[in-house]
RNA sequence: GCCGCUAUGGUGGAAUAGGCAGACACAGGCGACUUAAAAUCGCCAGGUGGAAACACCAUACCGGUUCAAGUCCGGUUAGCGGCACCA
């Protein structure tokens, strides 16, 4: 009989959906595990060949665990609030939500095409009220600890969205999504304090199975470092505050800088002689872009304050200050000690305006450049402190300047708050109210969901307002506090709430009386293995873990990390090795690869075109291989004999292959897996028969990867039930090696010989055998042998010398 | 600038913990079947030289450790990613 994939993989999907095979069981008994992959974005352009490629592996992983009698939770859904569906509707004149409703259709349809064994009676879809409930719960629990504040503060503008954007979506100064000009504006913002969460997030990174990378960057990401604050006096009255990561180095201040936006100087203005030319060069720094002040990073400009001077607290030496946008406001205390010595930056400021350099911590030249060495110099120039290693220093200097009472030890980070409010029509209605005479009001939790109302006009005005902004009768209500009249928040949530908290709600999807019930949330939770894409490490990975924190500590989640392993896919690039893209016409769409050659071959070459993690570009020519592949399991169905053991011949192969695909799986290295089985298959070939036991185990092992033709074979072969529903083979460690081996003979590590062995033989006997090889004899004639080594089941090397 | 990762045939990629480099595929060559082609099956296949046996060279480059290095160490180059005036 022919393979048929059509007729195979429509019969099975059907087959699969009627029954739910593949729900997961509300037996909270059972041992469970959560995969998880990233629910996707369901665009108008439809499925792409990329997203199969993490959705299969974990697929891969689920499927084996089920069949290793797991009760699995394996869900999808839809991340469907966000621009381009504004943008699609706007252009199109049809409301978002139906735009929404059709992109998620034919994502779902695609889904199933693959054969993916989610569990569709879970799926969430973010922009249903029903969902968005809870994320409007959960952002009023963040205002009522203190987590959600409202604030006027300047912010990235970009010039495509017309939208705010978080610190996080903006990279290289331009927008993350559509890579438009991001500018400065200043604007009354809903903020999120992830701040709050910053120690915790970098620390609790330790305990988690996540690959390296992520780790790294969420940690580069947060940047925390250690230093002190300390209290400069100064001539006009008001001390200085400055923030430093090196107190070891006080002796060496010997200026200071503020950045141009810092409040004291419109406060010093009467004591500063030339607050004109401050001013100008405040202006100056304002209208310079980030992209400006990143380019002009090495040449650095200043001004410096008459009539005000600071005054160095270890020694009461006067110094000047000065202004310059190298340092930044919003970090720190907005002010810093200048060491020119040990700090490359001052170093070349003090070089430019003339700043005296004084080494404080000796090993290099410091009228060369500035020595930033901590490890190996030693204090000099510092009374109390000279002789000191810079370690000891900093102590001893932090617990002076406590004793003291001008100083402390402080942690910092770059990390900002989540700026959490977005002048847009399509994401969740902030459900806050402002009263003139109690201000914000969050809304009575029993008005969730605060829903959007029907619009048609939802083009943003650009002038900084959301859509709803224009629509009184919605705008207009009263306050929750006083009862009068009072205006809600006309701006919403970012595309990121909703998928911070999404994994939640798969462990009990319907729940109407919370986010998931707390018998739900301990059985499922945390989820187990999630895979997604590295360009949301430092977006919805971080805001997510810090959303589940939160939830944490109110006592709603009952785990502190929401995800214990993390890994990530590499990107699948176009056949020239470029990023698929229209404009570069190198797009493949998985419809066509599914109706040329089925969704077994596509999820087979998906997992056979490389390394996981890596980039690869697809290749059409290959998935013929792995179409190849399947077509010969199909055809050894003829070859099937009866027979519940395994035969002489397969049995090292059997448990090779067991052990290797089992291991493989595991590690998502499901390119050697296939490859392992490929293997088996051309072995079988070579044995012309295949016993029973053979045939069921090679099914079952194929079966993750390939769940159509497996299923089919499985009831051509009269095997009991559903393959979905058999045990994983076993493998015996003892059987996976071989009785004889072949060991290559080596002479000064220089191949010379190959020998069969017995598996077992003794170091004397390989060696001698080894010799009397002619190729052997011949190498080592005349020579003296100096040394003999004999890897079991490997090689035996002769060293030889003369 | 700082931190991290990567580099293997014509191509995608294998290679546990230092132990036969190139598994498994793709593309290619030769042969069988066929009127022919496709499909399928069998064989060959890192490079150079040689009819062959065989020899030499070979995991980006240079050096080191070792009986033995794709793998470890030092240096260089190229590419990718993150951070980037964060005091």
């Amino acid at each position: 009989m022919k393979y048929d994939f059509k007729a195979v993989e429509a019969k099975w999907q059907k087959i699969w959906d009627e029954e739910k095979t593949f729900a997961a069981k509300q037996d909270f008994t059972l041992p469970k595990y959560y995969a998880l992959v990233e629910f996707p974005y369901p665009s108008g352009q439809g499925l792409h060949v990329g997203h199969p490629r993490p959705y299969t592996a974990l697929d891969i992983i689920a499927r084996k665990k089920r069949l290793q009698g797991y009760n699995v939770l394996y869900p999808m859904g839809w991340d469907a609030f966000g621009l381009p569906t504004e943008n699609y509707a706007m252009k199109n004149h049809i409301h978002p939500e139906i735009v929404t409703e059709k992109n998620i259709a034919r994502f779902k349809s695609q889904l199933k095409m693959l054969g993916l064994s989610f569990d569709w009676d879970r799926e969430v879809n973010t922009t249903d009220p029903d969902y968005y409930k809870w994320t409007q719960w959960i952002f009023l629990q963040l205002y009522k600890k203190g987590l959600a504040y409202k604030k006027e503060m300047n912010v990235n503008w970009c010039t495509g969205c017309k939208v705010v954007l978080a610190n996080e979506e903006v990279v290289g100064g331009k927008c993350e999504r559509c890579g438009s000009d991001v500018v400065h504006k200043v604007k009354s913002q809903w903020m999120l304090k992830i701040t709050a969460y910053a120690d915790r997030l970098i620390d609790d990174l330790k305990d988690l199975d996540f690959i390296e990378r992520v780790k790294t960057q969420q940690i580069n990401w947060i940047g925390r470092s250690h230093g002190a604050e300390v209290r400069f006096a100064t001539t006009a009255g008001d001390d200085l505050l400055i923030y430093t990561t090196r107190p070891d180095t006080l002796f060496g201040a010997t200026y200071m800088v503020m950045s141009p936006e810092h409040p004291f100087l419109e406060k010093w203005a009467d004591k500063i002689v030339n607050m004109d030319e401050v001013r100008a060069y405040r202006e100056e720094a304002a209208h310079k872009s980030d992209f400006e002040r990143t380019e002009l990073a090495k040449d650095k400009t200043g001004v410096k304050l008459d009539g005000v001077r600071a005054v160095n607290p270890v020694n009461g030496r006067e110094i000047p200050i000065f202004i310059s946008d190298y340092v930044l406001i919003s970090y720190g205390t907005g002010a810093i000690m200048a060491v020119p010595a040990h700090d490359e930056r001052d170093w070349e400021f003090a070089k430019k305006f003339g700043c005296e350099i004084i080494e404080v911590v000796k090993g290099g030249n410091v009228e060369e450049a500035a020595f930033t060495d901590c490890a190996t110099g030693v204090m000099v120039n510092s009374g109390f402190l000279n002789g000191m290693s810079v370690d000891e220093a900093k102590k001893a200097i932090t617990d002076w300047l406590v004793e003291k009472g001008i100083g402390e030890a402080k942690t910092n980070f770059k990390l900002r708050d989540w700026v959490f409010s977005r002048q847009r029509y399509w994401g969740e209605p902030i459900p806050m109210v402002w009263c003139d005479h109690c201000g914000w009001q969050p809304i009575d939790e029993s008005e969730l969901p605060l829903r959007l109302p029907e619009i048609t006009d939802f083009e943003p005005s650009g002038d900084g307002e959301s859509p709803l902004a224009r629509h009184t009768e919605w705008v207009n209500t009263t306050c929750p506090k006083c009862g009068g009249p009072a205006k809600r928040e006309t701006d919403t949530m970012p595309q990121w709430a909703g998928s911070s908290w999404y994994f939640l709600r798969y462990m009990d999807p319907h729940n109407s009386e919370a986010l998931a019930s707390r018998e739900a949330l301990e059985y499922w939770g945390p989820v187990d293995w999630y895979n997604g894409g590295m360009e949301h490490t430092t977006l919805h990975l971080l805001y997510s873990r810090f959303w589940n924190k939160f939830l944490y500590d109110i006592g709603v989640v009952p785990f502190s990390e929401p995800y214990k392993k993390r890994t990530s896919h590499g990107m699948i690039l176009g056949a020239n090795g470029e990023k698929m893209s229209k404009s570069r016409g190198n797009v493949v769409n998985p419809d066509d690869v599914v109706r040329d050659y089925g969704a077994d071959t596509m999820r087979l070459y998906e997992m056979f075109i490389g390394d996981f993690e890596k980039a690869a570009p697809w290749n059409p020519e290959s998935v013929k291989g792995c179409r190849r592949f399947l077509e010969r399991v199909w055809g050894l169905s003829e070859h099937v004999v009866d027979g519940d053991a395994y035969s002489a011949a397969l049995e090292g192969a059997m448990h090779r292959t067991i052990k290797k695909v089992t291991e493989d799986i595991e590690n998502l290295k499901m390119n050697t897996a296939i490859a392992a089985l490929m293997t088996l298959v051309n072995d079988m070939y070579d044995q012309k028969t295949v016993t029973r036991a053979e045939w069921s185990v090679l099914l079952t092992l194929l079966n993750p990867f390939a769940p159509h033709i497996t299923e089919e074979l499985w009831q051509q072969s009269g095997f009991e039930g559903q393959i979905a529903h058999a045990r994983w083979p076993e493998y015996d460690e003892a059987k996976c090696v071989e009785s004889t081996v072949e060991i290559a003979v080596q002479v000064n590590g220089k191949l010379r010989a190959r020998l069969t062995v017995a598996a077992d033989i003794a170091k004397d006997d390989a060696i001698a055998l080894a010799k009397a090889d002619p190729a052997v004899a011949n190498a080592i004639e005349g020579k003296t042998v100096v040394k003999e080594i004999y890897v079991p089941g490997k090689l035996v090397n002769i060293a030889v010398k003369g």
